[in-house]
This record gives C-alpha cells, structure tokens and sequence, in this order.
DNA sequence: ATTTTTCCTATTGAAATAGTATGAATATTA
DNA sequence: TAATATTCATACTATTTCAATAGGAAAAAT
C-alpha cells in the first residue's frame, strides 16, 4: 500500500515547474538538482508526463518543460494516476474492471469500495494550486 | 496501492473462521477449500495471525483454528496491518518514524498525511463483527 | 500405531521497483 | 557551421517484493 518514488517524484516534479517556470522552461537537469533526484530516472517520468500532454517540452539550449495548462486544472489524482496506474486498493473495484462473479457476495468488497472512495476524496480534491498555496504560505519557505 | 493476497486472504480467513467455528474449530485445509485459497499458503497466513494471538490453534485430529476474540474486538486495520505492515501511503507519514528533515518545507507531505488518515478512517472503523452482519443481511447468501 | 492436524523453515519463479546507460534528434548560439 | 545543451527513446540491471510450493517435524486424537 504504498506509493511509489514516480508517483511521489512526478507531483514534485509538476510543483517544481509550477514555481519556476515563470521566466523560463525548466530543464530536467535544473529540477533533479533542486529536488535531489537523479535526472536520468526524472526524464523517465517526465516523459510520461509530456506524452500526456501534461508538460509542454521545447528543446535544444534553453530549453526545458512548462505547464501545459494552469496549476488549479491539474488534481493529484490525475498526476498520481497517470504515472502510479490505478490507485484502487484492490483490482476488483478498479473502473471498467470486468465483475468478479462472486462480487454480489463478497464478503470484503464493501471495505475496498469505501476505502477506494477514500482515496479517491482524497488525491481529487487537491490540485497543483493548493499545493503552491500551502507552499506559499509556509514561513518556512521564506527563510532561504 | 495495492492490499497483497496476504492481507486480503486474511481478512477472508478471519471471517471464514467466525463463520465457521460456532461447533468446531476451522482447519486450514476446510478454510483453505471453502476460499479457493492455497492451503499450504493460508498456512504461512495463519502462522501470522496466530502469533499474534489473534486466533488459538487446536492441534491434532479434528483441530484448527477459533478466534481468540469476539468479532466486534477485531478491527480490518489490525488485521491489514499486522498482515500487509504499515497502511501508510509513504514511509514518512508512518508511526514511529524518525522525521524527514525537510518535513516542515515539504509540499507534498500534506497529501500523504490526509491520505494516510482517509485510510485509517476507513479501515479503523470496520469490524469482523459488521462484516459478519452485512454478510448475513446479503440476501444471497442464503441461496445455498 | 496411524492419521490428521498444526508448526517451522527453506526455496522458487515472476514481477515490480528504482534506477543506469547509451546514444540519437533537435535547437540555440558563438 | 560547429559546438553545446537540451529533449527523446530504448535497453539494461540489481534488488526487493509477491505469491506461492515444498518438505518434513511435532502434537494430539482415535
């Protein structure tokens, strides 16, 4: 039940071009360097990203990734989905999922359905904005 | 994001045991028949449980396994946890753990902390007691 | 004594995780 | 136009986790 370095290290990834791309792209290079993460494993991901249209990358020197659309158009659920796959608990409640013939009488599904919706209340009702508010408005991050 | 066969099957044991100890104990190899479940696996699964002292073991001809406990004392996160360990999203959220020391500046942190309550909520506030309730108020289950 | 059960430990194959590695393609700028 | 900085694409690898299997010892009932 965990969530894994990509999910964890693309919603970082997303937030650091979020809040430093407002003058110029951000490259892979630069975010792996603020972040502490290897920029080879970062391209992974931000390829991910980029194919779904979530970054929009422009190469050559200069160049770098930008937001495709604003911060409050992308939730964590979308971020974490996209690169983590499915974040039902369990296969069975997972959307389009074919019904287990046995579901009508399963005795567990009732706990993987609420905890399934937990989650999901969760990761959908946060988006990138909230986090750079949060960010914002922590003195903490001033003290630089 | 996933809950393993180990702490699923144990949950199913768990409830096969309740439901089926009222005249004998439950032996692995009934339990492990009536679940479609490996026998020799919800062996290793039992051990745990058992260590636990959350059921008492019966050796011999015509033994097995009871519950130590009335069903309502039994809680799906104790169950998942001593099974799966941690329910914690990510390892920093978790019981005991020494603080990440960028905890304070960290802006996805607040995810994993409304995650990791989510989680607890649910888990923490279903019993074996009203999985046995809501099995027996599943009209299907009487179609036998 | 035989049988049925739990108990204990080791092994295994497959998949997932968390990266590294190599190099091609593209664009900037000197 | 050459050098450089970047993205883009793919392959590889070491470690760990998952989901069992396997084999046999210990205990208790008949």
């Amino acid at each position: 039940m965990k969530i894994s370095t990509k999910g964890r290290y693309a919603l970082r990834l997303m937030l650091d071009i979020a809040l430093h791309s407002s003058e110029k792209p951000v490259s892979i290079k630069e975010a792996a360097k603020r972040q502490g993460i290897s920029d080879k494993y970062l391209e992974q991901i931000i390829s991910t990203l980029n194919n779904a249209g979530f970054v929009r990358s422009i190469r050559g020197p200069q160049g770098g990734y930008l937001l495709k659309r604003r911060p409050e158009e992308y939730t964590v659920g979308m971020i974490l989905r996209l690169t983590e796959g499915s974040l039902a608990p369990v296969a069975c409640v997972e959307e389009d999922m074919p019904e287990c013939e046995r579901m009508t009488s399963c005795p567990t599904v009732v706990i993987w359905k609420r905890l399934n919706k937990a989650i999901n209340d969760v990761v959908d009702n946060i988006t990138l904005a909230d986090l750079i508010e949060w960010h914002y408005n922590n003195p903490e991050n001033y003290v630089i």
